[in-house]
DNA sequence: AACGGGGCCAACCGCCGGGAG
DNA sequence: GCTCCCGGCGGTTGGCCCCGT
């Protein structure tokens, strides 16, 4: 079902690693649904041994199928910290307000939403939110208004307009504004480059942006 | 009851970035 | 600086399930 457009894109050069190395078309590798017997050997397997080595995983656990795999199925199913069932409305609107600011980058919406993989939110995403956002007039590309004539409900601080322009893959003013942000914050602070440091400055970023946002529907 | 279409979601694919040697 | 390996990511697909006809 691959769409030939698809398809095109997907003919880039190859560039270093990838150059024979099928992993997951690796022939005799299981491929498709997970069986119970299977989960309960990954889960086995990992709770023993911890996460991590997914190359040599499968085999370690006596598993018939690639390491990308193994990786997946624990992460978007088999961890215990993962929450299953029905999407909360305050996710929701937390997940409106993120990919606001984010565009399509699901493994750091995931990482603000506890229990939720990235998985789940771009499914979520792609099968209910962007629909209900083109049924309200707005492009869930851009979170602009379809018909231009409409009020535009993007935010109205700078920093928010310039994370917002960048949904959908423009990394760069994305993170351009994480850099401003955080060069200000830390101005006589100390080690910018410590990774506990710089992974607080993301978080307190991407809170204050919630906050703000909560801010402005308010006031609206 | 049978069939077709659409929705949903788990899983796959291929690319990229970072670390190690 | 270069190459290789690995983990992680986002886009996309395949197939199951439900619902309407």
């Amino acid at each position: 079902m691959r769409s030939p457009a698809a398809a095109t894109i997907r003919t880039r050069t190859r560039t270093k690693n990838n150059v024979g190395t099928p992993c997951c078309s690796k022939v005799g590798l299981k491929k498709g649904p997970w069986t119970p017997q299977e989960d309960e050997l990954l889960a086995n397997y990992i709770n023993k041994e911890g996460e991590g080595r997914w190359r040599t995983l499968p085999k370690q656990a006596g598993l018939l199928r690639c390491g990308k795999s193994c990786r997946l199925r624990w992460m978007n199913y088999l961890r215990p910290s993962v929450k299953r069932g029905q999407i909360a409305p305050d996710e929701e609107d937390l997940i409106l307000r993120l990919h606001r600011l984010l565009g399509n980058r699901w493994s750091l919406i995931a990482g603000r939403i506890p229990g939720r993989t990235d998985n789940e939110i771009k499914n979520y995403w792609n099968t209910h939110l962007s629909k209900k956002l083109i049924g309200q007039g707005i492009d869930p590309r851009t979170h602009k208004p379809l018909n231009p004539d409409q009020p535009s409900p993007s935010p109205s601080t700078g920093h928010l307009k310039a994370a917002s322009s960048s949904s959908m893959g423009n990394k760069d003013n994305y993170y351009q504004g994480i850099e401003t942000k955080s060069s200000n914050e830390e101005e006589g602070d100390e080690d910018i480059n410590c990774c506990s440091t710089t992974d607080d400055v993301l978080s307190s970023f991407l809170n204050s942006l919630i906050n703000e946002e909560a801010f402005e529907f308010r006031q609206v």
